[in-house]
DNA sequence: ATGAAAGCGCTAACAA
DNA sequence: TTGTTAGCGCTTTCAT
């Protein structure tokens, strides 16, 4: 049974190679008795329409190319797995392809992935060049960067509010009354990690307060060393607020261990995310949740919107988030 | 530049359709004059050849279908971006399709695969029927599970050496004078669960200790239950193995801070994967190191083995582990 | 509603 | 080495 072709399904059935086209065609007109015989032909000898083929034909290959720089922060997999799914539920596949940050290597990824003839692209932790946005939307396909902003009007994005997210934590750090504060910030040559800085440090600012910042890079060995750097100064900072979670971790584990410091009585920590780790009772780290879920399904509406109808302009999509207070600190001060 | 076809190509560059065809093929034969008429014209007219309509004539898509459970185990993303990597180097590129662990969901995202005629196949935390794997080695495509098991002959499979690793695991526990031992088992529904108990059990029933045992199902909040029904109990283990690290994190979670006990001076904990959270300062848990880099390089090797010679037997392949000791456990006694 | 025929963009014989 | 020709398996006019 090595390779059934629609051909051999319409022989066995008695009819038209056509006929048997139609009936696998979700929009095609064919009588019930067609249906009915093509059904059973197919089923015997075990057809499935080949989507190469189809693709070919219609332009729509139904595959999302993917692209994706490291795994190893927990939100990725998270944001993957979901987008997976919800695509996989609209007949649509993903096609992943893994590049780190560097500007040449994005570049080559992005063209292989346009000889898939993919219906779309998804960029997860990925900054993108203008021009390759460009490039794509002159290829008509349609582009979503996830969790990362972008200037430029050919591209869409998804992100949580980072500045706004950056302002409560700021807030509520103050309404803690933390007066030393320090900014492991994310790394920033990203947005997400530029804009929740800004936040933070305007609020903090707007508060009188001027926090010590150091870009972690997104590394844990970077915050690390940030914290061993901000903790050895004359006056340590009694907060820290980390960039994301992955690297809250490092900064909990170097403080408490390494250190041997109290959180949060001595250092109260603070990080970006919300994955499940967060949640754990070895951190117990309090938050800003990026809610995976609803980036998720805008990612995907976006998607589909603009593959559906190419004329929708690109949108800029940014999801509010919640601070998730847990026991890394302590409450506002009554 | 909406859609350039090789026909454009060659009019620009003043040869035939074929020329052009046989520079972008690999094995082809082209005078270096033709190759620099048709590069230059197709790098003018932004030219990258059509993956699919490739496929479809030579019957290799270069994409390799990946079936994948959870994501939420860190082992998993971890290895499924080294998968990645490594296919990207060879030319292949991954296609996701998630499923849950039911039977007619695996059975359904099979048939999906097949439609887009895939070159090969990675299972991952996935169980396949005979059934299934027959029909991919009847279709001409080959399987190769990853962390699972399988008998049967149309099936590869790579795994660590599990039985032999609980054995170790078993081993090291009694050198450490426990007597009273426990196992949280991987979900006894997956090959690597049971090969893994069994391994621990035979070693300490050599070794004269009978182990309780409760099936973790590769899931926390049962291997939290678990630990708390194994601790209430009139004579609590004074050590336990658990079937892998993501459940292990979440019984040294309710062993501390729910039970408020110490690991392992009150209670040693041994787990499975060697996930980079096992290394880090808040867990520090000793436990068996699947290496992921030596699994994927085997898996890749299968699988480009057989795709490039589909006669090529069925392999099962099982890499040693070695033991990581780390704090969750007190050294052997000297 | 159905069949015949024309391709989608490309590779692979086959001649020349 | 090159161009010509015939498809890969399918969808989609166009007649009927």
């Amino acid at each position: 049974m090595e390779k059934v072709t629609s051909l051999q399904v319409a022989q066995r059935a008695g009819v038209s190679q056509s006929a048997v086209s139609r009936v696998f065609t979700p929009g095609a007109s064919a009588s019930a008795k067609t249906v009915e015989k093509v059904r059973k032909a197919a089923e015997e000898l075990g057809y499935r329409p080949n989507m190469m083929a189809r693709a070919m034909i219609t332009g729509k290959s139904r595959i999302i190319g993917l692209v994706v720089a490291y795994l190893d922060n927990q939100f990725y997999p998270l944001a993957m797995e979901r987008l997976s799914n919800a695509l996989q539920e609209q007949g649509y596949h993903i096609l992943v392809f893994t590049a780190d940050n560097s500007r040449g290597n994005v570049e080559e990824v992005m063209k292989e992935l346009l000889d898939y003839q993919v219906d779309g692209i998804v960029t997860a932790s990925v900054g993108m060049t203008n021009d390759l946005t460009d490039r794509c939307a002159a290829a008509g396909i349609p582009v979503v960067m996830f969790n990362r902003g972008q200037d430029g009007d050919h591209v869409s994005s998804v992100t949580s509010a980072n500045v706004a997210g950056g302002r409560k934590v700021a807030e509520f750090l103050l309404s803690c009354g933390h007066k030393s504060i320090a900014h492991i910030s994310g790394w920033q040559g990203s947005s997400t990690g530029r804009d929740r800085q800004q936040g933070f440090c305007d609020a903090l600012a707007a508060g009188g307060v001027t926090p010590q910042v150091i870009d972690g890079m997104y590394d844990r060995d970077t915050a690390s060393a940030a914290t061993r750097q901000l903790m050895g100064t004359d006056t340590p900072p009694d907060a820290i607020f980390v960039g994301n979670d992955h690297m809250a971790f490092a900064v909990m584990d170097t403080l408490r261990v390494e250190l041997g410091l109290r959180v949060p009585d001595d250092v109260a920590v603070v990080g970006y995310d919300d994955v499940p780790l967060a949640a754990w009772a070895a951190y117990d780290l309090t938050t800003m949740r990026q809610p995976v879920n609803r980036m998720v399904d805008a990612t995907v509406s976006t998607l589909l919107t603009r593959i559906n109808d190419p004329a929708t302009p690109a949108r800029r999509i940014e999801i509010e988030s919640p601070l998730i207070q847990r026991g890394s600190t302590k409450g506002p001060i009554a």
